[in-house]
RNA sequence: AGGCACGUAGCUCAGGGGUAGAGCACUACCUUGACACGGUAGGGGUCCGCGGUUCAAAUCCGCGCGUGCCUACCA
């Protein structure tokens, strides 16, 4: 059997995925069990403008290990893969590219330039979906699905269509948010808040009539030539008396009101606020409240218009600011000009800074599709959010405070809004343009030239990939879907939409669960991106640790935020090298060995080490699938590592060694070899959902694996661990008094290793070990583990006694159980040195006893404590007394 | 401004009312027929601070300090 020293990853990464596609594993269809429970999640579809960065190698890896794992469950399992069109961010990279070429859009027109697109993403686009397949992500490719496929394009018809039938979607205008640079209007959650230093400029408006003059306070004085009131609190008793009254605005000469309004803060400024409706927000707000004018005085160029007056028209806004501010000075109203710190609005995309716009567009009304999911949440908690806290809450309020969402965007790549207006203007919306004429009576219709928002389509996604509107065979299978698993940066933009047309349309959440993952931060806890260049690329680590080292890594991440650490890898690269070369020793000794063979007859009659290393199995196999199922990956990956590392190599191989390695084939040996085989087959099984290249690249190497491994929905299927049956914890293995007595032996082996290496005692070297056991079971394991002690602490014999009787010239060390091991040692010892040693050690046990005494004396613990607590205490201190008379006897036999 | 989370070994992080944990790093010894990406044995912690609840607090509660994130009608 010719196995490298050394796991080599990409030999194995590049063997596996190209087959398990082929042989169509990864499609649900592979089920043939018509019972099966159905397990499906929908792949948060990544930009097709993307390519792969570590936040999606984490969810991916999330979404692989809970796919495999339930396949092997025998779920009908399903991952969707599939991309978003991503409306700005690709219309500005195909314009990038027009651009080198001295064209913009408008050279191509609309038609040409969506070709465009098309032709940019089928070169250029999905690089995230290609790399998947390097991550080992079993997705059904046959199902994959983009966001503008003429089948999810009528989703999304048909979507806008029934709310604008029902009075949800309507036509109108409205303060938006405007990005002067892409020349679009923005949702609310496609700009971002930054803070900003800036000022805060006094500026004094006259009272008609009169000399006072009333200051108001604003971070953008070029805005004032907008005004059309001041605002003050009407419970404001400086500001009373001038309620009613009419002010002159300056530079304009317009006379504009003071009105009383709640909104404003008296405390802040000088609770005077200027109002300004067709450019801001809160202004536009209150100007509804009080019928007030709205004067545009910047355009979609972020330039003052004509109404700006002629000394402003045409000026950049910030240019215009100054000259506002000059003027006010020049004319002694500018009060005072102070630093201040505030937060500036800007576009997502391009971080240019967004101009409060009024326009006319298209909004969703989703305070009411929000009631459906606030409803399901409040009362039922669902879906499940994991971590529960803080996102059931977030979740929450952000549906308790739903605001219309703008959904036009003047873009050519994305789905066309489906309205048509007539030669009047008369607007017919309409599933198509044939529908619309027979509504119109015309046939002369324009479409209305604007696109959706992205986000739009992407509400649709879980319902829209499995087929809706139509009533479909996968739709009926598949939905409403297992777990939703994203960043929770997308919560509001994403999530809660999902949940509110899966709700609106099919009557069915869209999820039952959430589960929202950590952040991974660059080494010195910086958020990765492209302008910071600090960004770790998957593939790099792929490439440098492997696949699977990789995803353990991200699998523990879990939900915590976490610096990136590539030690971390490589300790987990080591693991998969330990799994490697365990594999290796099971194989070297494999000749007359059968996977699931070894473990014959009734379990009590199994030798010691045999029954621990099933009851550790089974321990670990209930761990580890309780944590996957609530996502406690954390937890599954270290339960494993430590079952296979500590468990299996260092200590079931080293008791089954000298049973494997007998030189001599007999029935014994086989079923030792058998043994080994068998518990490594089963750990590959359970490791596999994390790891799926190097347990398949083994496994397949097992002597005796096929058909009888799989889960029997696959039994017609080629062999493959990635459809072998999970392993199922069986409570009847479970022995803790096995655990207890290895654990005596572990115990024995670790002292007597210590007092080697304290000795100095070199490695090469055999020694004499002396066991002293009073309690007669406990002596009995020694005694029939004495081949594996004398093994595994190099001993030239091994003697078991209900006490030691060595000569004085000995190191020793007592036991749990009141046990005594002792290593003579004749002219090594130092009898001072070795009575110091144990005297030490008696130091530390007297310190436990008095603190154990001490709880034990207090009346209020033995009386309040449950009464198991206590028993254990005084059990603790029942075995160190043993302890303690063991030791001084020896220190007795020690004294000069 | 509010809300939430976090603060545990040198580092990255688990855990969590009753013995303080892992990996890496560190020290010593070891190339023993699976593995030096390894083995064996070690060293290392006021679990941020101060109060409170409790028989018992690193763990629960309050306050403070520090860090991060989110929300907001910060004119």
């Amino acid at each position: 059997m010719e196995i490298p020293k050394t796991y080599d990853p990409k030999a194995a990464e590049a063997r596996h995925y190209a087959r398990w596609e082929a042989q169509g594993y990864f499609a649900p269809e592979i089920n043939r069990d018509p019972a099966a429970p159905v397990y499906s999640i929908v792949i948060p579809p990544p930009n097709v403008t993307g390519s792969l960065h570590m936040g999606h190698a984490l969810q991916h890896t999330f979404m692989d290990v809970l796919t495999r794992y339930h396949r092997m469950r025998g779920y009908r399992t399903l991952w969707l893969p599939g991309q978003d069109h991503a409306g700005i961010s690709t219309q500005i990279q195909v314009e990038k590219q027009l651009r080198k070429e001295g064209l913009t859009r408008h050279d191509l027109g609309r038609e040409q330039f969506i070709a465009r697109v098309w032709q940019w993403k089928e070169e250029y686009g999905g690089q995230i979906i290609k790399q998947m397949r390097r991550e080992g992500a079993s997705v059904d490719w046959s199902r994959e699905r983009f966001t503008m496929d003429e089948h999810l394009s009528r989703a999304v018809r048909e979507f806008f269509v029934r709310c604008y039938e029902e009075g949800l979607i309507y036509h109108g205008e409205g303060l938006i948010s405007w990005c002067p640079k892409d020349q679009t209007a923005l949702s609310d959650l496609e700009v971002e808040k930054e803070a900003q230093a800036g000022k805060l400029y006094y500026l004094q408006y006259p009272v008609q009539g009169s000399d006072r003059r009333v200051t108001v306070a604003t971070t953008r004085p070029e805005t004032m030539l907008g005004d059309t009131a001041v605002a003050v609190n009407p419970d404001d008793e400086r500001y009373r008396d001038l309620l009613g009254a009419t002010l002159e605005l300056p530079l304009v000469g317009r006379a504009i009101p003071v009105v009383a309004d709640e909104f404003v803060d008296p405390a802040f400024g000088t609770g005077a606020v200027k109002v300004t409706p067709a450019h801001d927000q809160n202004d536009y707000e209150m100007g509804l409240r009080h019928k007030l004018p709205q004067v545009r005085v910047i355009d979609q160029h972020a330039r003052m218009t004509e109404d700006a007056g002629a000394d402003f028209a045409g000026l950049e806004r910030y240019e215009a600011r100054e000259k506002v501010v000059e003027k006010f000075a020049e004319l002694g109203l500018l009060e005072k000009v102070v630093d201040y710190e505030f937060s500036i609005t800007k576009c997502a995309r391009c971080r240019t800074v967004i101009e409060p716009l009024l326009s006319t567009q298209w909004f969703l009304k989703q305070a009411e599709l929000g009631r459906a999911p606030l409803e399901l949440i409040s009362t039922q908690h669902e879906p499940r959010f994991v971590p529960e806290v803080p996102y059931e809450k977030v979740y929450t309020n952000w549906l308790e405070n739903l605001h219309d969402w703008t959904l036009s965007r003047q873009l050519w790549w994305g789905h066309r809004i489906p309205a048509w207006y007539d030669e009047q203007g008369r607007v017919f919306v309409a599933r198509t343009e044939a529908e619309a004429k027979q509504q119109a009576g015309t046939d002369k219709l324009t479409q209305d030239p604007d696109v959706l928002d992205t986000w739009f389509s992407s509400a649709l996604w879980p319902i829209s990939t499995l087929g809706w509107p139509d009533e479909t065979e996968d739709l009926r299978t598949f939905y409403p879907t297992s777990v939703l698993i994203t960043a929770r940066d997308i919560i509001f933009l994403w999530v809660s939409r999902m949940m509110m047309t899966g709700l609106k349309f099919t009557e069915q959440k869209a999820f039952a669960d959430v589960f929202i993952t950590g952040t991974i931060f660059d080494k010195h806890g910086q958020r990765m991106s492209k302008s910071k260049a600090n960004g770790i690329d998957p593939i790099d680590v792929f490439d440098k640790f492997g696949v699977d080292a990789t995803r353990l890594v991200l699998a523990q991440v879990e939900s915590t935020d976490t610096r990136w650490n590539d030690n971390l890898v490589e300790s987990y690269r080591n693991f998969a090298n330990k799994i490697w070369n365990a594999a290796r020793f099971c194989l070297m000794n494999a000749e007359g060995a059968t996977v699931g063979q070894g473990f014959a007859g009734a379990p009590a009659s199994w030798a010691l080490h045999d029954r621990w290393i099933m009851s550790r199995l089974h321990k670990t196999v209930r761990t580890v699938s309780a944590a996957i199922e609530n996502y406690r990956f954390h937890e599954a990956v270290q339960t494993l590592y430590h079952f296979f590392w500590d468990d299996f190599c260092d200590w079931y191989i080293e008791l089954s060694k000298s049973d494997v390695t007998a030189g001599d084939d007999s029935p014994a040996r086989s079923a030792a070899r058998s043994r080994v085989l068998t518990v490594l087959e089963q750990a590959l099984r359970l490791l596999h959902p994390f790891m799926p290249f190097i347990t398949e690249e083994l496994w397949q190497r097992l002597p005796g694996v096929g058909a009888s491994q799989l889960h029997p929905a696959y039994a017609h299927a080629e062999p493959t661990i990635m459809l072998a049956a999970y392993p199922q914890a069986d409570a009847a293995l479970i022995d803790e008094q096995a655990e207890a007595e290895v654990q005596a032996l572990i115990e024995l082996i670790s002292r007597v290793r210590n007092i080697r290496s304290e000795m100095n005692i070199k490695p090469g070297e055999t020694v004499p070990v002396l066991i002293g056991a009073p309690d007669e079971s406990l002596r009995a394991v020694f005694a029939a583990g004495g081949a594996q002690i004398a093994r595994l602490v190099r001993a030239s014999e091994v003697s078991v006694q209900s006490s030691v009787n060595g000569p004085r010239a000995a190191a020793r060390a007592v036991l749990a159980g009141g046990a005594e091991v002792a290593v003579p040692l004749e002219g090594l010892i130092d009898f001072a040195q070795e009575r110091a040693r144990l005297g030490k050690e008696q130091e530390k046990l007297r310190q436990e006893a008095a603190k154990l005494e001490g709880q034990l004396a207090n009346k209020n613990f033995v009386e309040r404590a449950p009464a198991e607590k206590v028993a254990e205490l005084r059990q603790r201190l029942a075995d160190i007394a043993q302890r303690m008379g063991a030791l001084t006897q020896t220190l007795e036999a020690l004294a000069e």
